[in-house]
DNA sequence: GAATTTCTGGTACGGTCGTGCAGGAATCGG
DNA sequence: CCGATTCCTGCACGACCGTACCAGAAATTC
């Protein structure tokens, strides 16, 4: 299950990689044994070796992707935190971290994946703690972010903050010629500006 | 497909009050042909006569719930008109619409099947039209009880206040012990009063 | 009352799915 | 070199699924 040789170990990543990238494609349902073998080249069984379960896999994807993602913007963070900073800098950064950098030209596609996402955890009980330890950690880096720019917001703003972007979005995507993160866009803005 | 004859009329709608019940017990995905079926009493091979596709059978669903739902509020809105309204009162029929009238103590299930629905319509396409109109007429109803209530807002300020539920609720849903409408109730009441 | 349309319901087809399992392949200790 | 242990995988099973089909019953129309 756990992998104990090298290879393994790189096997069972390859899986990993591979449904994280069924992930963004296709969200949760694409997730799938065979899906996921094919994309990594390797057999249908090997799934079910590597992983006791599919809520296994689709488990250690979605917590691969979401440490990756919040790493990288830590170190967007890092990286930008002595300049000067303009609200439509973090602006910028608040909707890549909150809509996916994906959102930025790939259309609607993935925010409305990314939000299938968070409406579709409660649901999995495999899911549900991961998602609350990722959305902390979300916060956390929000929160860091908004105080290192000269915005700084106590809890209850912060999870107004986001409450807004998170229900602009929902609404933005069904509208008939959706664009959530201009949506989200104007709504930061108008907030923080 | 869409019945001829009365028997045949009342058997449609015998399937449509099925898929109803299903839709509002397990969301879109529990609406299947058999469980309509057997829900109804009918056999299989009934829902395919009466409905060219599963498709066709979720959309009538939808709607027929979503304008009983709409019916419903307007003639509460009716019913309090001339009464005097607490922000209490307002705060209540807001969450009623938005969350659903069995959010008041069906507990999560209910505001969780209704965000599944609605960020499962975008990928929809039968669906998407459907849920912009009704979300539609509910923004007029919305608008018009604010309005009568002494609350006038503008279209701006209206798209807010349902995003900022919105948001609310989503998050709300994925904390460890969820409880949705209070935490939409807080905001509103933070945000009306 | 015959013809035509509307409806009924049993059945089956082709597909996807998660997962269990027997046995083949690779590795390791001696 | 060989036996034992671990690692791996082809295959198939059973469960659902949407939907097509068709013989016949029932209702409606002429």
């Amino acid at each position: 299950m756990t992998a104990a040789t090298p290879k393994g170990e790189r096997r069972r990543h390859a899986l990993v990689e591979a449904a994280v990238a069924l992930l963004a494609e296709g969200g949760l349902e694409a997730v799938r044994h065979r899906a996921v073998a094919d994309r990594a080249g390797l057999p249908l069984a090997s799934t079910t070796y590597y992983f006791t379960s599919l809520d296994d896999l689709v488990a250690a994807a979605v917590e691969h992707e979401g440490r990756t993602e919040i790493a990288a913007g830590r170190a967007r963070l890092d990286e930008l935190a002595d300049e000067r900073r303009t609200v439509e800098d973090v602006v910028e950064l608040l909707l890549d971290l909150l809509l996916g950098v994906d959102s930025r030209d790939g259309g609607t596609e993935p925010v409305l994946l990314r939000y299938e996402r968070l409406v579709g955890s409660p649901r999995r009980p495999y899911l549900a703690p991961l998602m609350r330890e990722l959305t902390g950690e979300l916060k956390d880096l929000l929160d860091e972010i908004l105080a290192r720019s000269g915005m700084p917001v106590d809890r209850e703003q912060l999870d107004e903050l986001i409450a807004l972007v998170d229900g602009t979005v929902v609404n933005a995507l069904i509208e008939s010629g959706p664009d959530p993160r201009s949506a989200a866009r104007r709504t930061l803005r108008r907030r923080l500006g």
